[in-house]
DNA sequence: GTTTGTTAAA
DNA sequence: TTTAACAAAC
């Protein structure tokens, strides 16, 4: 059988709304190492990879690997009926074709639990290798969720350039154009606000801005986020939740790259 | 003539937007006891019973009993006219055609007055026994409605179990089945979340969801609602409105009942 | 932490 | 129009 426990119930329930919007089903791998997932998006753009390890649970047991279906939407669903405060269990039996979820308030005074039906889903689980990438950038998850944002409502694509200067989102639309510019920054007031560019070689690609724009609504998971790039490599925009595990997500560059998107892209 | 006073006018605009929804037109009965309203909602599926007692107001006359039909949206339009701090009077001349509403600032600085045009209704005045229940419920209302509020996302009817180990609202849908419990708790911080089962005999019946979804709009009324539950017969959801009186809603259970509803209805 | 109101999006 | 996300107040 396999059980997981996690006491902050909170976590669970901002990972699904985080993902439920790009993957739509996925299956949930749990080993005695803990539970992952691997999954495209619906359009199979771009990738998520969930990885929740055993010793951040409060709890766990799993006996024998398995692959569950899950239907993001109706799970998204069960998850609306737990408390931001209940403890959360997650059950299921060998070889279910369902889910137990208990949740359980903070007294005891209510306890809840809902089944999930399972489905059956192909799962091509695709080996991503750990890469050395030519630029890492840390800096606050609020901020990334603002700079796409806003870039979004110029353009569609974004030209993301790291350079020992710093790293800068630039768009380009009908209105006109665009340019964030981040600086390297250890020292503000809180760690949480640091923007820390890790820079082996300068790189700029560029994104569909929709893509990085739908990854930050991990934003509530962690006060970080890290981007990884590397030519011609898809990006990585990943979020440490706690000391639980990461979610991070994979898009590929456009392949119209770096060289040439100054200003004027608008006529793409 | 009929006059009422109510220096707590937010109660009066609390009531009417509780019952608004279900009861679109009903007839205000006014007495030397007070005032009450008894209606059936549109669909004549459940049944509205409120009472105002003459000695919860601030002042009350009624020379003469009378039969005022009101059009709940119209009276809703007029009631979001008066401040939440304003004193309301009601006053109606015997066998007027309109109901006039007087709101006052608490410092009299402003001070309205609206005529509420009164329609003739047929009034189906029933007289509802009172019973002894099989169990009596008191939970906290916030409770009551975050149950069924969640339980309306998974399934259309509730199974609502009253045992001495405590109370179980159970619904199954196509994401799966629920089941939400409540123990017997009369010692928590607040007494407002006390749960108390008064339980003479097990019950077990279902209801329709969307019903005791809307019974909930009551909420701000009342800390607590008691549920009163016997086989076969409507489930009371009754709200006690402070020392003014209370209001009831009575639903019938659905008649494929208790004995057979445990995890796998989800072919209904 | 909970509620309410406002705003944005579907 | 309805509903969900966000912010502000309690």
């Amino acid at each position: 059988m396999f059980e997981a426990r996690i006491t902050q119930g909170s976590v669970l329930k901002k990972l699904v709304e985080a993902l439920k919007e790009l993957v739509t089903e996925g299956n949930f791998d749990v080993s005695n190492t803990g539970l992952s997932l691997q999954a495209m998006d619906s359009s199979h753009v771009c990738l998520v990879s969930l990885t929740l390890r055993e010793d951040g649970f409060d709890h766990f047991r799993c006996d024998r690997n398995m692959a569950m279906g899950i239907h993001f939407g109706n799970l998204s669903k069960i998850l609306k009926c737990a408390g931001n405060e209940d403890t959360i269990t997650l059950k299921a039996e060998d070889n279910a074709d369902q889910l137990t979820l208990m949740f359980e308030s903070a007294n005891q005074d209510r306890i809840s639990d809902f089944d999930l039906k399972l489905m059956s889903i192909e799962s091509e689980h695709l080996g991503i290798p750990d890469q050395d990438y030519s630029a890492e950038i840390k800096m606050p998850s609020s901020e990334y969720q603002r700079i796409v944002r806003d870039l979004t409502s110029i353009g569609d694509t974004v030209l993301i350039s790291a350079t020992k200067e710093g790293i800068k989102f630039s768009t380009s639309g009908d209105v006109g154009t665009a340019n964030v510019t981040l600086r390297h920054n250890t020292t503000p007031e809180k760690p949480e606000e640091q923007t820390i560019i890790d820079l082996k070689e300068p790189v700029a690609l560029t994104f569909a801005l929709r893509y990085l724009n739908n990854f930050s609504k991990a934003t509530p998971l962690a006060p970080q986020v890290k981007l990884s790039l590397t030519k011609d490599l898809p990006i990585v925009v990943e979020y440490q939740v706690g000391e639980l595990g990461s979610v991070r997500f994979y898009l590929a560059p456009k392949i119209d790259d770096e060289d040439n998107m100054g200003e004027d892209e608008a006529q793409s």
